[in-house]
DNA sequence: ACCTGAACACCGTTCAAGT
DNA sequence: ACCTGAACACCGTTCAAGT
């Protein structure tokens, strides 16, 4: 009768958070494929089945991690000018994917639709239309920038660059932004040397 | 007593051929999580530890899937000028992923190294260099085109642009292929609006 | 040489039972 | 309320045995 959280039952020795911090961290260790409901629970000092009670199943374990990852990216501060916090955002997500190997490549198969994610998006949206790119153009700018950078981080992640060093990463990653931040000025001083998105839908037969 | 192609046994009545080409159809019609070594063998009418003969265990057989899918882009034909060479590359590419929803991705955790994969990196090298790209900035300009590709094959495979429509898609795919190469352009044009590499590496405490 | 049946380890998941 | 033991289905993999 020492418990006091509930009206019968015992405290809980654990939480979704703990679950979420210690199934990434097994990852970052030793890889997705040691990433088991056993090798968590083993972690924390509980059986298998305690996990249960604090995620849904295995997917909604994965899920969980993802979105543990996004947490460490958070907006930039609203101060700085566009390209800084362009670069800022862009650095993160790099960064992440840089420490988080093997679950990073689940960020692209996992729905994209939590509300980290949406925040991300958001202020890029705002660096963008900071920048002069018109209204109408922002959504497909982004899109394009943000699967660049993602390309990258994840190229990174999985190795296809093992055999380069730091310098040519970050030399490659600096070019990268460069070209990035070269489209947007052209975007936004409406050079627009194509017409990327037609102005409407005639001639749809 | 049928038996002519070896001294004593049996004729093959699955090669690995057939084991990788079921695999792919398997993962392409019902998801990557249905594709186990029990599954590709019913297709083929045979039990799972037939398989074992054509593929070292299930990491091989992913491996072998991958480079299937890798067959499926030959090289550009060298008479095509250098944009419609990479035009092409990168359709291709971009076409695979929207087949192999499911298996693509795989493309970026295994290795790279396979004479396919080295195959379309130097179609694009040559592409690169008839654009007018100098010698010493070809393999970094390669890079960054075909991660930005591999980036929005592997978003669009992954379902990251499911609520766009199938002409929006087209129309951000045509927007960068219009962006690299205006970057590999201004390349060739040594233009070089910024130091991208460095020459040498003096100052380095 | 090629395939199968039996057998095993491992993993995700459930459920009734303990505190 | 929270955790555990037992139990099950499923999957990858082995090995000796069949043709």
């Amino acid at each position: 009768m020492l418990y006091t959280n509930s009206v019968v039952g015992r405290p809980a020795r654990i939480d979704r958070t703990q679950v979420l911090a210690e199934a990434l961290a097994l990852a970052d260790e030793h890889g997705l494929e040691a990433l088991t409901m056993a090798g968590v629970a083993e972690r924390l000092g509980v059986t298998a089945m305690a996990l249960y009670r604090h995620v849904a199943n295995k997917a909604d374990l994965l899920d969980g991690v993802v979105e543990a990852l996004l947490t460490e990216f958070p907006p930039p501060p609203a101060g700085l000018s566009w390209s800084d916090r362009l670069g800022l955002l862009a650095g993160n997500i790099r960064a992440s994917a840089r420490r988080h190997r093997s679950v990073f490549p689940l960020l692209l198969q996992r729905p994209a639709t939590t509300a980290e994610a949406r925040h991300t998006r958001d202020a890029v949206y705002r660096a963008l239309g900071d920048a002069g790119v018109p209204d109408d153009r922002v959504a497909q700018v982004e899109r394009l920038v943000s699967t660049a950078v993602l390309g990258f981080a994840l190229s990174e992640a999985a190795g296809r660059f093992r055999d380069h060093s730091r310098r040519q990463l970050d030399a490659d990653f600096d070019a990268l932004q460069a070209l990035l931040s070269k489209f947007i000025e052209s975007e936004a001083a409406n050079e627009a040397p194509l017409r990327l998105v037609e102005p409407s839908d005639h001639d749809v037969s």
